[in-house]
DNA sequence: TATGAATGAGCGTTCATTCAT
DNA sequence: TATGAATGAACGCTCATTCAT
């Protein structure tokens, strides 16, 4: 029953990624268009959508596998031992999601599924930011106080709300990095008296 | 130099806003369409525009006027003087922006403005927002060794993330309230040995 | 409540209908496409929408105005005296019917309506024929023992079984009007002993 | 020369015609799609075609069958002496033919072929019912005064067009038998003064 | 202000049919 | 024979927005 996935099938699928990786490198997000897609795939639209259900699809994709990209060079280099470094290790992260103001709300809108079924790529590297996150954040340079894994998610949240302040012009002022590093402070290393 | 707005433009304004309000209760914010708002307020489609620069204006006055009840609400009520106090008295925000994926979405776009002179109302209700917080949180039930305005954002950050999360239904086994809770005890009561 | 209809409206259908005509003309009706039509009508696709529900509809209406044509001449002309004369008179319409597959097939899927209100241009036409052709019926060259009502439509039934057996090559050997001569001979002036 | 047709062969083709006909009763013709038929019959859709140049001749296939066991039914019963009995022993196949637009057009576009190679299962039951209506017409009851060829085909013509007729809704007031009775009576009994 | 026909670029879809394996 | 991914040319549709009246 388990049908063996052919070579063609992974070839076309690549040739569409590797196209539209292209256009978006070209004109970027807000231009992609799926007729240039598969007409630089050399393959039928209908080919397209017999890949990806749609063109959100098709962008989780791609994004999904910019943000691995970052993932693992975040994880090849070493755990960072203060705020200061974990916001620097971070910065990728932030420039990536916080460039283009389209492929921020993709990554938001498919940051999490309705269905254990329909997890896309982003989503994935959501759940691997956290894992990295937790092993990081597993450092006595932080707080111990609260679990690892609320802790990881917390950045998260910290990391979302700075580029959402930073697409809104009435705060952009502020450098990213000047942005989240009080909110990592406050968060990893609070020392009430 | 102040045109004095004449009765029948605001009487049209409003029978537009009544109109939305009306359909967004029948069929809910994805289904709005302008085309079925001016049908039911009598305009024309032009005459829609004259108002509104464009739907997503629509909507944000629409969100906008029930944010701001729901924040009078809260405004009304006491200060919380603990962090589970404070979760339900944030409860009927978590639950409004939490129902509806199309809501969550415009109230994200709009929650900054690109530049003052367009800042709309719901942006004007996340100012209230971190005004009130801040009264709050000005209270020795909790931290202390962060300005408020800080721990003010720091709070919206988590009411965002909670929502997010929840719309996720890998993990919407937890209730809201039960989501936001921990985030908050750590961010605003830490004790770090 | 009666919206007069503006005079842009109609000439931006009339636009719409001539360069379908000439598209057809061109091309004939299997090349049909709403892309070139609207490109030489110089209209958004979407107008072409506006205007008719689909392509079916806009055939409807190009072949529906051929048929009020043939019918003009038919009717211009003097009523046949005889099944010859009939015949003869009703070459054009066999003719326009039977030259494209088509044409016919579109015919006959528009020439009864599912309800009053969507009766299109080419069910109109029929209505016409039975009209017509009750009139020219109403003669003492032609049976009198049952109705003009019911002689009219069984003469439109050979017309089509006419046309339907044309374009079936086995039997397409004979001409169409010796094809259709016996059948309106035997119901037109039957002669039983 | 005649290579022995594979009892595979025939299997493969039985469960494509079983599977057919199982989409056709659950949702209809109109939807009866290759692909869910081919799922059904575990093929894959090369298969489909490599035993039926084309979806037209799959219906013409179920269909014919259909008529086919129609006409066993009509030939198998007495054959009638009156119109009445006539539009009585015509009845299950007008039922059939004018249950389903699409069925119809079928019917219509098949009914005749365009090259005696290509005579399908559906032409093939005309050609059935011309020779039974012809064997039927051979009868005091009926006119004599025509060859029983040409009224055969106007009996076709007449339940055709009350098919056709039945399927506009503006007409179809009238029951199926009650409409073809005066046809058949004016074609089959004339008694002109 | 008000009108509403027109815009228009793009999306998703269709689905019988083909062809390299 | 059987496979099933790929084809591909339309189609229908969307729907916020504009602009001449």
């Amino acid at each position: 029953m388990n049908k063996p996935i052919q070579k063609r099938t992974l070839q076309t699928r690549a040739r569409l990624l590797e196209a539209a990786r292209q256009v978006v490198e070209e004109t970027g997000y807000p231009a992609l268009r799926t007729e240039e897609v598969v007409k630089r795939a050399g393959t039928a639209k209908g080919t397209f959508f017999a890949h990806f259900p749609d063109k959100d699809a098709l962008m989780d994709h791609l994004i999904g596998a910019d943000l691995d990209a970052i993932l693992d060079h975040m994880q090849a280099g070493s755990a960072p031992n203060s705020v200061v470094q974990l916001v620097e290790s971070l910065m990728p992260l932030l420039r990536y999601m916080g460039a283009e103001r389209e492929v921020f709300d993709v990554i938001i809108r498919r940051s999490g599924a309705a269905a254990i079924e329909d997890i896309g790529p982003i989503a994935k590297t959501f759940e691997r930011q956290v894992v990295l996150l937790m092993q990081w954040l597993d450092n006595s340079a932080f707080r111990r106080d609260v679990g690892p894994d609320l802790l990881a998610e917390g950045v998260q949240a910290f990391v979302v709300q700075t580029i959402a302040l930073n697409f809104c012009s009435l705060h952009n002022t502020v450098d990213l990095p000047d942005r989240l590093r009080p909110y990592l402070e406050a968060w990893l290393t609070p020392s009430p008296s």
